[in-house]
DNA sequence: GCATGATCATGC
DNA sequence: GCATGATCATGC
């Protein structure tokens, strides 16, 4: 099956592209293809658009032009328009991908130089009705570049290492291995491990079209950046000159930092402050380029001086009307667990009862602990079907969602302004918010494994 | 003392 | 005005 042959250089398939903005994807489609599932407006466009047969190949789309097509959506939120999804490019054969350096990589080979059409998924109307909005034609920029292809070299070291059935899409920064396939049993061989790995393919982040969607469709300036100077990144990971931009401080008390910065502050995110300052970065630092790009998530611990951890981790408030019609699999909240990087700044309070800070850490959650929150999350579900227990008892109210010492993991709490900031539960009763909490003794044993000596 | 319910402070 | 990250505080 051959690919396309009529557009042979990028500006012809550029011009193209773009004289399908506008255009409703039902006066496109020529094949009946809109009324299949998953794909269906890829497929439309590369059929009806651009007239050439689908095709599963390694090469690029329009190969002697080297570019690959890409139809993606976006959505617009409460917090402007984000990426509805991550982009999936090509499958990981583990069998073969070790085999190759990043520049000769299946990956890179096939999507090194993508036509980006996006179009707007809008929840009322049907996808006949969605235009593509915005095309582009994209490279990536080379302090993007070096944190793909490290991103990338994590993904084939454990392949290397036997480990592909421990990959998560949560190892890497803006390149992803995510699970691809009909089911959650679709699984491959592995070259250096009799396991069976369940199958991926690569993918940008949504966290990583978001912000390529803001540049490109709204055309919003760069946020601040990190690293400065992209050649860093060829000598050290990303994490790497973070943490050799920062370990100076560790060991300081918190009234040292803050007088250092000469910051003057109540504020609940002073140590995301003086994390910014330590970096030289003058706005917020979960603004900067790197950290949306990746949806690196800041979060400050405490640790008190014997160790333990008083407080456990919120996550933002669930909706009870909208978490009972959602499965685990397609749920929001495993989700939002799939594309976090945790960065934890952690203090220590030593015997005096000063706040010392200690070490930072980059953290995301392992598999078998995800499977653990589900059980939390199924039991919230089937709980609030069932209709939630409450009784009060003086000023409280009691209810019988999971308790953090009913799970290793995670349990549920209240996370409202107060008693009275109540959502309405399925049953038509109001209950205040409430969010999952990873449990205070969880972070502390991950802690404990991530700084005890190997 | 700890688990769990309740609430604060800020930024958008 | 509300979402969010962070923290307080009651009562078992």
């Amino acid at each position: 099956m051959s690919t396309n042959k009529s557009y042979k250089t990028r500006e012809e398939i550029l011009v193209k592209g773009r004289e399908a903005i506008g255009i409703p994807f039902k006066q496109i489609d020529q094949t009946n293809r809109l009324t299949t599932g998953k794909g269906a407006i890829g497929s439309v466009m590369e059929e009806s658009w651009f007239g050439y047969n689908i095709n599963n190949e390694a090469n690029p789309d329009f190969s002697s032009a080297g570019v690959e097509l890409k139809v993606t959506p976006y959505k617009s939120t409460r917090n402007g328009l984000r990426a509805k999804e991550r982009l999936v490019c090509n499958i990981i054969n583990y069998m073969e991908e070790y085999k190759t350096t990043f520049q000769t990589s299946s990956f890179w080979k096939k999507c090194n130089t993508m036509l980006l059409m996006f179009y707007e998924h809008k929840e009322n109307l049907s996808k006949g009705d969605f235009t593509i909005d915005e095309v582009v034609l994209f490279s990536f920029p080379k302090e993007d570049f070096l944190i793909i292809e490290k991103d990338w070299e994590i993904i084939v070291g454990k392949i290397k290492n036997g480990k592909a059935h421990e990959l998560s899409e949560r190892d890497t920064l803006y390149l992803g291995a995510c699970t691809k396939g009909a089911t959650a049993a679709s699984v491959r061989q592995q070259p250096f491990s009799d396991i069976s790995a369940k199958q991926r393919a690569f993918s940008l982040k949504e966290s990583y079209m978001t912000y390529l969607l803001n540049k490109y469709i709204l055309g919003n300036e760069a946020d601040e950046r990190i690293i400065k100077n992209p050649s860093l990144l060829k000598e050290q990971s990303f994490e790497e000159i973070i943490v050799s931009k920062i370990s100076q401080h560790f060991g300081k008390t918190q009234q040292q930092l803050l007088a250092e910065f000469e910051l003057k502050t109540s504020a609940k995110n002073v140590n995301e402050l003086l994390l910014a300052r330590m970096l030289g970065i003058k706005g917020r630092l979960s603004s900067t380029e790197e950290f949306q790009k990746a949806n690196i998530i800041l979060k400050t611990i405490r640790v008190n001086s014997d160790d333990s951890i008083t407080e456990s981790m919120s996550f933002p408030a669930f909706n009870f009307q909208k978490i009972v019609t959602e499965n685990w699999e397609d749920c929001d909240f495993k989700n939002m667990l799939e594309q976090m990087k945790f960065l934890f700044v952690i203090f220590r309070y030593n015997n005096i009862n000063e706040l010392i800070f200690d070490n930072i850490l980059f953290w995301n959650i392992p598999e078998p602990d995800l499977d653990e929150i589900r059980t939390v999350w199924e039991r919230t579900v089937a709980i609030l079907k069932q209709g939630v227990q409450l009784k009060t008892i003086g000023k409280r109210t009691y209810n019988n969602f999971p308790k953090s010492s009913e799970n290793r993991v995670a349990h549920v709490r209240p996370h409202a302004r107060n008693s009275q900031d109540t959502l309405t539960l399925p049953d038509g009763r109001q209950m205040p918010k409430q969010c999952f909490w990873l449990n205070n003794t969880y972070i502390r044993e991950q802690l404990q494994k991530n700084f005890s000596p190997k």
